[in-house]
DNA sequence: CCACTAATCAATAGATCTATTGAATGCAAG
DNA sequence: CTTGCATTCAATAGATCTATTGATTAGTGG
């Protein structure tokens, strides 16, 4: 084999990573896929995809080596093949806000919260939890919170948020969550919470970054 | 705007810069540009593909903000828009190489000095270049090393190892270096250096990351 | 103005990708 | 062995991507 073609076979491997990362409902699979191992049939529903066609993206993300499959009986249970697909993510994010006009103009129309207040650090957060400084609500759809969680987060899903108001500790700043540097739900939530005149703020990025970050978690399990 | 409509339209934007990715010449035109800034035909011609061709990847790149044109006089020149790209592409082959059968088998037919010895840390060859310890060995092209290289090295394109073998002092150690952690330059030389009975190795990645580390460069125009 | 160069634009054939449909596989329970 | 379920496979139409060709737009110099 020549230099150039092994150049050129090299790329075209790289080039495979591109390409399943180059697919909305995919990086949409992989979002979810980030909070924790999913059924092929949970990953259908929750991103609103057929059967069928989840398999597919699903085989090309393990051909792309970013998801790896386990068998369990019937069904099949997907995860991300490492921490290193989390990073990979992310960064693919940040170049996207930085420097594609169209992505900061839709953060800037929908997330109108986003420069309000600076997202508070993993770090910093830790620190004021262990202090018994502030509640953290983890604002996921409860299958999520459940596979695992920020430690000693309360659930509580957006839907359930104005039920929940009242046993908030008004004099307590709430730091709310969700999945990932631009899932909404967190946003929605601290928006919420600041109409009824609460302190709140967000947490920076989401679950899969606290835990890849190798910050403590808990798990419903166990 | 709903919700699910701003997660969508914001992951199709992320998957346009995965996209852009998805592409072996893409990747190649990028680790280029990784070296330094290029115009549209050095690009075509270092690439091997026609002029339209390589215009229209560039635009795709443009648009997903990975590069950033320059128009001067009749030229047009491309550079990376940011150290952002060079770390995302850094990741792209890192996912690639851990998790992709292909990529490892590749590396491991080809590459077959590649896990003789560990390629020696950034860092570490920085103090021995200070303490004059090393020869180190740029097997760039001319144009590539002109545009900017590692503070202290000498260009020395495969073609002319050879003949450059006896102006090296036998007793130090040799470190070669090229265009990033994949590229066979670097390699080759090796290889050669060693049948030669010399004592050579590789420095870990290449001169982007180099640069991008914040770490003394030189270019010939300065 | 004309000739020349670098790059982009426009049109297009062939390849690849996406979502859908329906059939096939593999496993578990009765 | 039969039934039911989760997933995958196979075929396919329509959309998108890629490389090529030739025309077009800018900028430069005579």
């Amino acid at each position: 084999m020549s230099s150039s073609e092994f150049k050129h076979d090299l790329f075209t491997q790289f080039a495979r990573v591109g390409k399943a990362l180059g697919n909305a409902n995919r990086l949409e699979l992989l979002e979810f896929l980030a909070q924790s191992e999913r059924s092929v049939d949970q990953l259908a529903k929750v991103a609103g995809l057929s059967l069928a066609n989840t398999s597919q993206h699903l085989q090309q993300l393990r051909q792309a080596g970013l998801v790896i499959p386990r068998k369990e009986g019937l069904k099949v249970f997907y995860r991300l093949s490492s921490d290193e697909v989390i990073t990979l993510l992310n960064n693919l994010r940040t170049v996207a806000e930085h420097h594609v006009a169209d992505v900061e103009k839709l953060v800037n129309t929908y997330l109108t919260v986003k420069d309000d207040l600076e997202p508070l650090l993993r770090q910093e957060l830790l620190e004021r939890v262990r202090d018994g400084l502030v509640t953290v609500l983890d604002v996921r759809p409860p299958e999520e919170y459940a596979a695992g969680h920020v430690a000693g987060a309360v659930n509580v899903p957006l839907s359930h948020l104005e039920a929940y108001l009242d046993k908030i500790n008004p004099d307590q700043e709430v730091v709310a969550y969700c999945r990932g540097p631009h899932c909404v739900l967190a946003f929605d939530a601290v928006a919420q919470l600041r109409k009824k005149g609460m302190k709140a703020r967000r947490m920076e990025d989401g679950y899969p970054e606290w835990k890849s970050a190798g910050l403590p978690v808990e798990s419903d399990s166990s």
